[in-house]
DNA sequence: CGACTGCTTGAACGACCTCAATGAGCGTGG
DNA sequence: CCACGCTCATTGAGGTCGTTCAAGCAGTCG
């Protein structure tokens, strides 16, 4: 049933993530297709949705990454978090919701608006994981921005992205297209792009990753995990791909 | 309709919070009255909620204060967000949903099932908004940690108890009850009880707050808010208490 | 080839931490 | 009613992790 819509145009990650959330049904399918059709593009530093405005509709990143943005007054910028291909935007069950954060394109981004829920239960129910594993990222995040040092946020967040890609079938081997600049890796990890150049050199030295040409490898993820003591994220009793 | 509550027993707080985010029905009024006989008492340091376990059901919280926390393996220890009487904890969608967090009691805490939300559209709007203000309230802990400095992140926090305990009526003036300690909030806020304790005192001298005997009062709220920059958080295009 | 953006490196500084000791407040038991 | 023990707040001195400022270098694009 994924191959009805490959063969309208190549959403493959995307549907691949939601298909991993949840095994997608005819309907599911049937309404990612239709969805489809409202696919955009949008050019990087764009923003998809602005802070304080109304959301008009949910959005499914197609390809692309993007990220959940805040600018304090005086120019500091937090990346709140990254988006990436299968991720949902603006999920919400309140009446006339409000964004809580800016979001921008980081790279060239695809989006479409994103299939009504009520359309499939499975759609629905990989709504919910969705949602569930965002806030679940974002606690990582506070942990991450509250208790760990600089070399242990760094190998965190690569874990994490290596995680999340795996669900979108993004990465091979242990590695994986890092679109980033060593600036906003700062920005989101509470730190200086000096730093993080400093820490990534350290990371180098030890032999843990490569980086090149917006390339990432890790090269023992598990030793990585193991290293900084990190557990991967669950929020559901049901592992993913369970038929249910 | 909330007269009928009252009489019962005292959840004011919480109640007058859920009616705050969305006047309640006398479904939704009827529900909670239900729920109330499901009245618990946790002493502090206790677990609500397992960290890993699968949720049992949402729970509200009557009164006391509890938070969200995770534990690093060194005994380093995050607070991910603290938790007011009429905070629900567990909302979600998914099935078989898991705890993404510990739960524990900072203070003796009376919780009670959560009423389902089926049992009244009021009610399952104030889930939404609760749910949407959770989030919200997240990202601002995540630019608090990645981009203020010590004492932008205590008046930062400081101001953020003062508004969600005003919609729970649980501040008068300018003022309310604040049974943390030092350290709790080091935890929460990524500093260390000394460091915490030094930017108080600066506030003190600065005539910015007094806090002594678990009250914390702020002399001007709205010019701390200026000093630090601080916007309050918004979720929906509705103002809150407005009738739908 | 120039202009730009992003990476790299050095030196000095400072915000926040660590370690350690003292004091204040409070409940408990004798 | 006092002594004890406990938790929490306070203060000092010294150390470190990460920042700031500044400059040079490499890759890319028009």
């Amino acid at each position: 049933m994924i191959r009805a819509i490959r063969a309208f145009r190549d959403p493959g990650a995307a549907v691949r993530r939601l298909n991993t959330l949840v095994p997608l049904d005819e309907d599911a399918t049937l309404a990612l297709t239709d969805a489809l059709a409202t696919a955009r593009p949008i050019k990087p530093r764009r923003e998809l949705i602005g802070e304080g405005h109304e959301i008009v509709e949910p959005l499914l990143i197609l390809s692309g990454w993007a990220a959940r943005v805040r600018f304090l007054a005086d120019g500091r910028r937090q990346f709140l978090s990254f988006l990436l291909p299968g991720d949902v935007v603006g999920l919400g069950h309140q009446t006339r919701p409000v964004a809580t954060a800016t979001v921008i394109a980081l790279t060239p981004v695809e989006v479409c608006s994103a299939p009504p829920r009520d359309k499939s239960p499975a759609l629905a129910e990989a709504y919910a994981l969705s949602r569930a594993l965002d806030e679940a990222y974002l606690l990582a995040n506070i942990t991450r921005l509250g208790r760990l040092n600089a070399q242990e946020r760094i190998g965190d967040l690569f874990l994490e992205l290596l995680e999340r890609l795996r669900m979108a079938g993004l990465e091979s081997g242990n590695s994986f297209a890092l679109p980033l600049t060593q600036e906003m890796i700062a920005d989101a990890l509470g730190l200086t792009s000096v730093h993080v150049n400093r820490m990534i050199q350290l990371f180098r030295r030890e032999g843990d990753l490569t980086w090149k040409t917006g390339r990432l490898t890790l090269t023992d993820p598990s030793a990585l995990a193991r290293k900084i003591n990190r557990q991967p994220v669950r929020v559901s009793a049901i592992p993913f791909g369970t038929a249910r």
